[in-house]
DNA sequence: CAGAATCCTGTAGGATACTG
DNA sequence: CAGTATCCTACAGGATTCTG
């Protein structure tokens, strides 16, 4: 049992990782499966995204449905627990919002994700 | 000038260092003097701690006041783009509080910096 | 398509000693 | 007391390949 100097070490224990933050705002929004996380994060790994998809598991945090079928299908979603990070990660998304250098002179350049949601890729 | 796949990201630039929002979270109830920092994270090298305080001052986040005295009296604080930061280190803080395991029968093992020095007030 | 298994490297970050 | 300056190593994390 892990003993912490100030409780918020708690709380980055869980989303401390590199990337977890991100997955969980995707998730925030939508189930996704694997290969939508991987395009929505072009930086990431395979590796790593996996890495950090267990531990999200292993914390509680996100849940893991693996459909049987060929080609597999698998799709990643908050569980309630990961919903108590609500709060944060709102927070820290509108405050990305608020405070991220206008490097977009138009929108063309973010990803837009829901675009593409419903996609069958054959 | 950075680009990012998500606004979040801009939030993670800032306070994603290991040792930031732990930090952070001792400036929003007090500004400290170095030393005070350093006991407060013992788990922290001096080496990690400066560099951390470094990026945090650049970014902007917090701000840091010399006395011209002997011995050296460093002390930081958070600036008002710190303080913009608040409703993200309060509900990391709250989290931490509400999902860490108790590991403390009673509050003896918990540190209590509140004690040693005047609130500050923003 | 999802992800496990390898191999490999950079660097985050620790330990220690020193200075104004 | 606050902060450099070194040295050094573990391991985070990348690239690539393979499989059901």
């Amino acid at each position: 049992m892990k003993k912490y100097n100030i409780p918020v070490e708690a709380a980055l224990e869980v989303i401390g990782g590199k990337w977890k933050v991100v997955i969980l705002c995707h998730l925030i929004k939508a189930k996704r499966r694997t290969g939508e996380l991987k395009r929505l994060m072009p930086g990431i790994t395979q590796k790593m995204l996996t890495q950090q998809l267990r531990e999200l598991e292993d914390d509680g945090v996100i849940e893991r449905k693996v459909y049987n079928q060929v080609p597999p299908k698998v799709e990643y979603f908050l569980t309630d627990y990961g919903w108590s990070l609500k709060e944060i990660l709102d927070s820290l998304c509108a405050w990305g919002e608020q405070h991220i250098e206008r490097v977009y002179p138009d929108k063309s350049e973010v990803l837009m994700p829901e675009a593409e949601e419903e996609l069958h890729i054959h």
